[in-house]
RNA sequence: CGCGGGGUGGAGCAGUUCGGUAGCUCGUCGGGCUCAUAACCCGAAGGUCGCAGGUUCGAAUCCUGCCCCCGCAA
């Protein structure tokens, strides 16, 4: 069967070798096209693109595919399979291929239609997600489902460490659908309308922490911005990416507050119990583990996260700090006792 | 020329304004204390201060050029 496999995620590769080294043949890659990046607009071909060209398939970067159906139609291929590929189809594009079109989507269909099925199935807490194969129609991730499977989302998956587990997934279920097809056994079910929720494309300004949101919700803001777009806080002024950290119990403390700081994390005081940052990237700087920034001296108990700067809120916070400092003394004295 | 931060022993930083042979918190190694320890005490090793050139009696520090890393914005 002649496929022509449409991705852009830095993922989409993944599934793209696995039909390959099923057998199937990839008759020419879709991709978007370059974009100028990073920060002097250097143009860099997008790692589809890349490995694509590594085993010699045509590729296309479209920057309207729609306006492209007949050049789709002139491969002659079967079908077409999508994954991330970021572009909306439309019939002309669809008719181009007389088997079908198919999506890899990283959630489990209905649930995280849209754009950020990932972190959305991390902001949410689900505790289980998955990938779905469909066939592609003009509605947004509304085709029939030919096969889905499913995984837990443990409670330090990252969406980059869940994108990595649900891309292999993905991986194999398009193989194993495209094969059904192939032999033409494939059995489709309709998606239950009524379970259908919808995520839209992340934002940066979606990102920013509020640390008088309980510690496990931003506990999971940060787990599903990493590795892209990161969620961010403000410190001494200047901007944090806070790129891992997972709850802890509370301690006395305003909201933001370091209530501790050692080797073991940055305890900052949430609306509800502690977020223990472990990882985090200050303004200009590398990611740092928690316990480098406190040997480095950048963090200390009674610092406070999202102060933000916009009042005299200078005083009140050194106030909160020598609180924070005479809880902190109370508490290593009674931890000391404890172990 | 989009804006900005930074490159100092293995890690994270200070020192650069007002040049004078490098410091802090950790880590590592050795020793000690302890039932024990990620805790504590004593000691040691480890640095071309991004690269090149210049000014100077003397440069991490001042001047010039270059390389690399990163945040924001796209």
């Amino acid at each position: 069967m002649k496929i022509v496999y449409a991705g852009s995620d830095s993922r989409s590769p993944v599934p793209f070798r696995a039909l390959r080294e099923a057998g199937f043949c990839i008759a020419a890659v879709v991709t978007q096209p370059d974009k100028p990046t990073g920060r002097k607009h250097v143009l860099t071909p997008n790692p589809m693109k890349v490995a694509a060209r590594e085993v010699g398939v045509p590729v296309y970067d479209f920057a309207k595919i729609r306006e492209h159906a007949a050049e789709l139609a002139a491969l002659g291929a079967d079908c077409m399979v999508t994954c991330a590929y970021g572009q909306l189809l439309t019939a002309d594009v669809l008719a181009a291929f007389p088997r079908g079109v198919f999506n890899i989507h990283t959630s489990l269909l209905p649930r995280w239609r849209g754009a950020s099925p990932i972190q959305s199935a991390i902001l949410a807490g689900d505790e289980e997600t998955g990938v779905t194969v469909m066939r592609t129609e003009l509605g947004l991730d509304t085709g029939d489902v030919l096969l889905r499977a499913r995984i837990p989302v443990s409670a330090e998956d990252t969406a980059g460490t869940l994108a990595d587990k649900l891309f292999a997934l993905g991986a194999d279920c398009i193989v194993a659908a495209l094969a059904d097809v192939a032999a033409g056994c494939e059995r489709y079910e309709k998606q239950n309308e009524a379970d259908a929720t919808f995520c839209k494309k992340i934002r940066k300004e979606d990102c920013r922490i509020d640390f008088s949101q309980p510690a496990e919700a931003v506990c999971r803001l940060v787990r599903a911005m990493n590795p892209e777009p990161l969620a961010y806080t403000s410190f001494g002024g200047k901007l944090v990416n806070v790129t891992f950290a997972l709850p802890a119990e509370g301690a006395a403390g305003a909201c933001g507050q370091v209530v501790r700081a050692d080797k073991t994390g940055i305890y900052v005081r949430a609306g509800e119990g502690c977020v223990r940052i472990l990882e985090l990237q200050f303004e200009g700087g590398k990611r740092l583990k928690a316990a480098d920034a406190v040997n480095g001296r950048k963090v200390a108990v009674g610092d406070v996260f999202g102060a933000d700067g916009t009042d005299g809120a200078g005083g009140a916070e050194k106030a909160g700090k020598a609180a924070a400092e005479k809880t902190a003394e109370e508490k290593t004295v009674s931890d000391g006792g404890a172990q």
